[in-house]
DNA sequence: TATTATTAGTGTGTTATTAACACTAAAAAA
DNA sequence: TTTTTTAGTGTTAATAACACACTAATAATA
């Protein structure tokens, strides 16, 4: 397959061409983790990257970044948003492509790992200990983190990777590990149920050796802002 | 000139095309407004639209946008940024084209008039008062207001919109336009002052016939974030 | 030169939000 | 029954946001 970019002698445009690279989270094992891929050959051999996909004439950016995240996380239907379009010439040296950047946020319960494991070239990457990346993938990943921190502050948007059903303990994890810091129990409690994003389930999770938790749920599994 | 959007028989990729448009506001006589062009031919005739133009194959999307900016408003040296990129299949009926959007600040007293008047079908509209719109443009304003709305609580982004220098009850005058509502004067200076983003110059302003004003000027004249 | 009109400039009390901080409760395991 | 472990809870202090009204300085005019 190639890639044209050019302007013919009949003055017909061959623009940049457009691609959608996805900047998809996880939380695993405590961690925060990207979904990346191992270029198997050209000039970005062994490098890593964001999943990404070119975008078909009759396909929006948005899916695009739909088919890109089935057809390499097997994820359906989940979060999703825009992040920017990244266009400096030499981003790739291959070819002038200009990439829209979208983030997604999955909860790595719900990953269809059959899917995962058919690419070898494929897998979850700490954020923090990113490999040498191909492209500017790591600009991106740098800016969709700034986003995903600031974002998490004023919209429910976590709840894309949590399950259905979650204690506020496993909840305030998650803020820990995107934040990268320390919360008080206290306060994070009192501020989350304030909010009024969250319902109680009546079930408790049991079995462990202490204290049981109250289960909760989002009320809504869509973006919502609070201020 | 055509633009294609296609994919011919040897797999080599025509992908949408891709503009850029610009969301150029200023404030004139009182109101916020937006530069508009008006389309002279074919579908769209006589229907309002954003300045825009084709990303060139050597042109960064920022470069796309100042070159615009530069050819429409005669305006250089700018605040600019990118806001979204656009991409429904019929958002232009006549071919496949994905606008990414860019919204600027000018100061209208800076603005080439001699540039502008060039053309009989470019003008400043007050925000409040669209006409009927080409494309999504009108999609587009609405989404570059809230940004600006939003933005200019936690920057000195206004900075684009005023002279060097000003006095804190013209500072205001453009927070209540662009937020569209009232705010109390005491509570406003003592935010901004405290934000730290303006300095005095030692000048007043005089020759009206009230109590002369003290003349401030933004620190920075690039974009500061303040939380 | 005294008066008028007009906008500049200033402070305080109230309420809401954020931040800091430590102990008791409930279960499982030993 | 004792131990271990995490769940769950309230109060105080500091800060930020909000509501609100009068005096000061100039130019114009009588």
């Amino acid at each position: 397959m190639k890639i044209l970019n050019t302007r013919n002698k009949d003055n017909v445009i061959f623009g940049p061409a457009v691609a959608v690279d996805t900047l998809i989270f996880t939380i695993r094992d405590g961690d925060l983790m990207v979904l990346l891929i191992k270029i198997g050959s050209g000039p970005y051999k062994d490098k890593w990257a964001l999943p990404g996909g070119i975008v078909q004439i009759d396909e929006t950016l948005n899916d695009t970044a739909k088919r890109v995240l089935k057809e390499k996380a097997g994820v359906r239907g989940i979060y999703m948003e825009q992040l920017y379009a990244f266009s400096e010439l030499k981003r790739d040296i291959r070819w002038r492509m200009i990439s829209v950047a979208y983030f997604a946020l999955v909860n790595s319960d719900k990953i269809n790992l059959e899917t995962m494991d058919y690419y070898s070239d494929i897998d979850w990457i700490k954020v923090s200990k990113l490999p040498k990346m191909a492209f500017d993938h790591k600009k991106i990943i740098e800016y969709g983190l700034k986003r995903l921190k600031a974002k998490i502050e004023y919209t429910n948007v976590v709840y894309g990777l949590l399950s259905d059903e979650f204690t506020l303990t496993e909840l305030q994890n998650i803020y820990e590990i995107i934040l990268n810091q320390k919360i008080d129990k206290r306060n994070f409690r009192k501020k989350m149920l304030s909010m009024n994003l969250l319902e109680e389930t009546k079930k408790i999770k049991q079995g462990l050796r202490h204290r049981p938790a109250k289960l909760y749920r989002f009320k809504d599994r869509k973006l919502i802002f609070t201020k």
